[in-house]
DNA sequence: GATGAATGAGGTTTCATTCAT
DNA sequence: GATGAATGAAACCTCATTCAT
């Protein structure tokens, strides 16, 4: 099971990697303003220089911490998508259901990096640059096509793709968020949850009657 | 239009009331931690020191920002919902359309506070705690009890209700993150997208073929 | 005998005041880079805090500390000048007997700043802008009168006026660079040291033969 | 014309002269305290440790930048002023034609390190150690016969050797500090400023009427 | 012999909070 | 009651120097 920390590829020696890990957990549990470069090094087991050793500023690691996952990462699992959608299903709970999965998949191995992207969006142009850039760039153009060849052939409700993006990501998310952001250690069956997200989904994204 | 500001009943003189909007703003674009006492004074045209004449601390200003909304205003609140709700409607997809309009219309007036009260949440137990209490007392206990109805009479598919209510707030709150979170300033048209959060809650969470 | 200490004119409390004199004696003692504010602090006998208080940046203390002196104090000096150059004088001589007692006297009072000035004078743009500022403004103008009619009446040799003036300062300077930079503390007479300046000069800039 | 960077003879490697030359670059420009060993190895191109392989400590590096030009060039220049001062020349002015051109030259090759030397004077033990030693040692001794000589010839004024030197190197020195200091990158003549310096300091120091 | 990584000490600056006036 | 001044603590960051590789 990948997690965050494996994906250092930038950092090349052990206490830069020890850095990042540190990183990740603090700006994710206190927040970016709320940690202090201090604690990041103590955590990390090194000294505060070594920190701006590596990354000239403060801002500078939380690009560092965030932008691997978004831009190695998410393409890398939409080629995942792109393999998904380029097969046929018999119908769009099945192909739901292979979706879901995937996501629900990325955001349990990434959540707290993505918990520290969406607390650092509304206050750092960077952080929004680097959203914007993957879900325009990369995610966007991949998932409307799939989504109008499915209204095509009748599986699915008509209505604009952003709008079903919008949906899917609002019903996953807010699942993502009550459980990591809400109800943080609360225990929970993922298969039940996500059998219950598709079951949503489908409905709502069905061909209305 | 009732707004934030309109609310700080605690705030007996116009400074105190200052003091408050500066923060609310404050608080809201750039984060609790992210933002300094001496702004918020510059901001609100008072001296720093006349916010700890109001507040012991940076913190219970926080409180004192976010409690009153959520305290005051939304048990207020949800006497409407009470009231939407004790009546009867001729299908689900009425009933829905008067609460997405409520809950619309509620986050269109305090989205500031909203917002503070959701980013600060994971940061701050005493946040924390008063969006629980509001929760589990006030609005949890009645919305189970018409959801339960609802589904007794058919019009709405088996499934729990603590889960009709995330599904419910996820799409809602879907909407709302995307209005002022992800794309503030861009323009659009309130009554369409309801119809469209309510088209989509009707098929969701009707009953299943 | 007017010191530099005297002409804070800006600093409102007792304990700017302090700073000031602090940072005149540190900055001109160790250079501006190599003084750092917290000796400053402590020479003062004030927190750190309380000189960020009064300037943004160490470098603003810096210019508050050399300011004053070139910009309110040099034109007061150079009122004293047009009146020395209004008066006729019998001949060469006894008009630099004049001014040459005055530049000595001013350097002698402010020679920590001047000190100062000199020392930063290629490092930082702001003070190489005040001292241009001064002169060109304040003291080339009304020395180049003065300088063209002593001429006229045949008591000084020609020569371009800026020539006479790089002249003057830099025997001057050169007596004053010995006395305070390269022989501080060494003993001396300042009144021979004067009959000598005058002396030479007279030689110099009187008319050739 | 042989510059600064030429005499680097202490150094073996091209590294090492390399760090020299752009350690000199680095102090005139910024001053010592001013300046990073950061900034001077990557300057030079070369890594931090490289620098303190060579010099201990970056003051040994100061030292090693300016103690040759004081120490190996100066005396070297001093015996052409021994060579020309051992020569019988039909007036002052002649003499002084002499001197000042070989000083002004000098001060043209090396007026980097000269800089660096007058700006560190006062912060630096050592630095100030070797000034003095030179000029007590190699360059007084020489001067104070060739003035004295002059004297005895009726064709200097009667005045103290030192204050001769001392006017002489007024001067030279003012004309120096305008050209490189005050208004450095301005266009201007050498020989008709060489001429200026002979003629006002053959009328200052000439014999009395 | 050279370097990239590392660091302890210290740099400037900011902060929430207090207090004399 | 309100404020300008003050501050201890801690923030982010830089520096000269060392050391394992």
């Amino acid at each position: 099971m990948m997690t965050d920390e494996v994906l250092w590829s930038q950092a090349g020696t052990e206490k830069h990697r020890r850095i990042l890990d540190a990183a990740l957990e603090m700006f994710a549990e206190q927040g970016y303003a709320g940690t202090a470069t201090a604690e990041i090094a103590r955590k990390a087991g090194v000294s505060e220089a070594a920190i701006f050793r590596h990354y000239k500023t403060k801002k500078d690691l939380l690009i560092g911490v965030v932008a691997p996952v978004l831009r190695v990462v998410a393409p890398a699992l939409v080629a995942d998508v792109k393999q998904i959608m380029s097969q046929r299903y018999p119908d769009l709970r099945s192909f739901l259901a292979v979706l879901v999965k995937d996501r629900v998949g990325f955001v349990r191995r990434h959540h707290r990096v993505l918990r520290i992207a969406l607390q650092e969006l509304p206050f750092h142009p960077e952080v929004r640059a680097i959203v914007d850039e993957v879900f325009v760039r990369d995610i966007y153009p991949h998932a409307t096509g799939t989504i109008t060849d499915l209204q095509r052939r009748g599986e699915m409700m008509e209505l604009a793709p952003e709008l079903v993006m919008r949906t899917i990501i609002s019903i996953t998310a807010g699942h993502a968020v009550h459980r990591y952001y809400l109800r943080p250690g609360a225990p929970f069956d993922e298969a039940v949850e996500m059998e219950l997200l598709v079951r949503l989904l489908s409905k709502a994204l069905g061909p209305e009657r």
